[in-house]
DNA sequence: GTCTATACACAGATAGAC
DNA sequence: GTCTATCTGTGTATAGAC
C-alpha cells in the first residue's frame, strides 16, 4: 500500500464527512435540508481549521469565522449552540474517522510485522489526508472541557495500543526481540505525529508521505528486528 | 551523566534565569529594584506557565494572571507593556537558555557516539528541568509575531542541526551506517519532544527521564549503528 | 435559512491615589 | 512599587426582520 491507492481505496469524500457530523449533529443543528448542512457545515469547518491552526481556537473571533466561511454569525449559530460545541463536533470527528479507518486497516492484516507496516501507514497516510484535523486536534486538546479531555486521553491511548498489541503479537510469535512494548509504542506514535504537527517542515525538504513511512519502518524495524535487519516483507 | 548530576552541574537556579530577563528587559520593566524584579518575575511566569499550560495562554485573562501570580492588574503592568511581550519574554528565555545549556554540554565531547549520547541527555533533562516552560513554547508558537515565529522556527532548525552534524561526523569518520542524517534527526527529535508534550503519560507509568533516555538512546543507536548493537559507550 | 442589529459581559490597558 | 477604579474595544450570543 501506498499513498495513492489509500487515496482510492478510503471513502473520505467531504461530502460523506459532514453527512456524518449533520446525523450526529440532528439535535442541535436548527438548519433541516441536508444539502444545505452539508455545504456550509464544510464552509465552517474549513473555515475554522484554516484560521485556528493558524493562530488559536481561541483566539478566532466567531467574527473571523463570519467572515472567513461566508455565513453570517446569526447563520453560524444555527449549526451548534455555542463556540465550545463547534469545537467538540471538529474533535469527536476526527477521532471517530481515526479510530474506524485504522481498525479497517489493520484487521486484514494477519502477520504482525506485515500489520505494523499498515498500521504506520495508515496512521500516516490519514493524517496527511486530513491533515488540519489531526493539528487542530493536537493543538486544542488543552481547550476541551473535563469531559472531553478525558476522551482525547482515551484516543491517544487507543491508537498508542493498537502499536502495542502489535508488538507484543510479535514478540509472543517470535518475530520481534523482547522490548518494552509499550514505549516503543510511544515512540513510534511520537514519529508519526510529528508528520502532521511539522508539516512545514518536510514539505519544505519535499519529503512525501510514503518516503518518510519508508523511513519510519525502516527506523522501527532495526529496532524490533534485531539483527535481521533490511526485508521483513515487501509488498 | 545522569539526572541527578546533570542538576547539580547546571546553574539554572530560579534567581539566576530572572536575573537574566531583567537585565535583558531593562527599558520595558518599570521596577528598579533586582531584588524586587527578581522575586515578582518568578511569580509572574510561575503563574502564567501554570495557567496558560491548563488553558492556553489566549485564553488565560490578566486578571486570571494577576489572581494567580498574587498581585494587581497595574503592578503586572510595570514589568511588560503588553500581554504579548509577556510571551515574547518566556519564549526568548526558553530558546537562550537552550541553545547555550546544548552548546556548553556538547562541546566537551569530541567522539561522535559520545557526543549523542550527550546531546540526547541534555535535551531530555533540560525539558525535564524546564518542563513547563518548553511545553508552553511549543504550544504557544503559533500565537507569536511574524518575527517571533520566524525565531521560533530558526530555534527548532538549530537544535535538529546539532544533531544532524553529530550523525554527519559520524558518518565520516565510519563509525554510523549512511542514512539520511536529516531525516534522522528530525525522528530524535519527535522523540524528545514526545518527553515534554506528554508528560502525563509516562508520569503515570512512573517512567523516569532517565529510563526514557536510556531507551531512546537504544533505539536510535539500533538504527545507525546497524549491527554492532548494544555498547557504543558506557559512562 | 440567513441576515442585520444589538445586548451585555469581559477583555486588555492605564491613570492617579497611596 | 503597588493598588483600586475606570476607560474603551471586542468577545459571544441572540432577537426579530426578511
Amino acid at each position: 500500500m501506498n499513498y495513492a491507492e489509500f487515496q482510492k481505496q478510503v471513502s473520505l469524500s467531504r461530502q460523506d464527512i459532514y453527512r456524518e457530523v449533520f446525523a450526529e449533529n440532528r439535535k442541535t443543528i436548527r438548519v433541516k435540508k441536508e444539502g444545505t448542512v452539508v455545504k456550509n457545515l464544510e464552509r465552517i469547518f474549513n473555515a475554522t481549521l484554516k484560521i485556528s491552526n493558524k493562530k488559536g481556537f481561541q483566539a478566532m473571533s466567531m467574527r473571523d469565522l463570519s467572515r472567513e466561511a461566508n455565513l453570517s454569525m446569526g447563520a453560524l449559530y444555527s449549526y451548534f449552540k455555542s463556540k465550545e460545541e463547534l469545537l467538540e463536533m471538529l474533535q469527536h470527528q476526527r477521532r471517530t474517522i481515526t479510530k474506524r479507518i485504522l481498525a479497517e486497516h489493520i484487521e486484514t492484516e494477519p502477520d504482525p510485522a506485515a500489520r505494523l507496516n499498515v498500521a504506520i501507514r495508515t496512521h500516516l497516510y490519514l493524517s496527511e489526508v486530513m491533515q488540519p484535523w489531526f493539528y487542530f486536534a493536537y493543538m486544542e486538546t488543552k481547550n476541551l472541557s473535563k469531559k472531553q479531555q478525558a476522551e482525547a486521553i482515551e484516543s491517544e491511548l487507543f491508537t498508542e495500543n493498537i502499536f502495542a498489541e502489535i508488538l507484543a503479537q510479535g514478540q509472543a510469535q517470535g518475530t520481534f526481540i523482547n522490548q518494552d512494548g509499550q514505549l516503543t509504542a510511544s515512540l513510534i506514535k511520537s514519529m508519526l505525529q510529528d508528520w502532521y504537527l511539522k508539516r512545514w517542515k518536510y514539505a519544505r525538504r519535499k519529503i512525501s508521505v510514503d518516503q518518510y513511512a519508508q523511513f519510519v519502518l525502516k527506523f522501527v524495524q532495526a529496532f524490533i528486528l534485531d539483527s535481521n535487519k533490511g526485508e521483513t516483507k515487501k509488498k
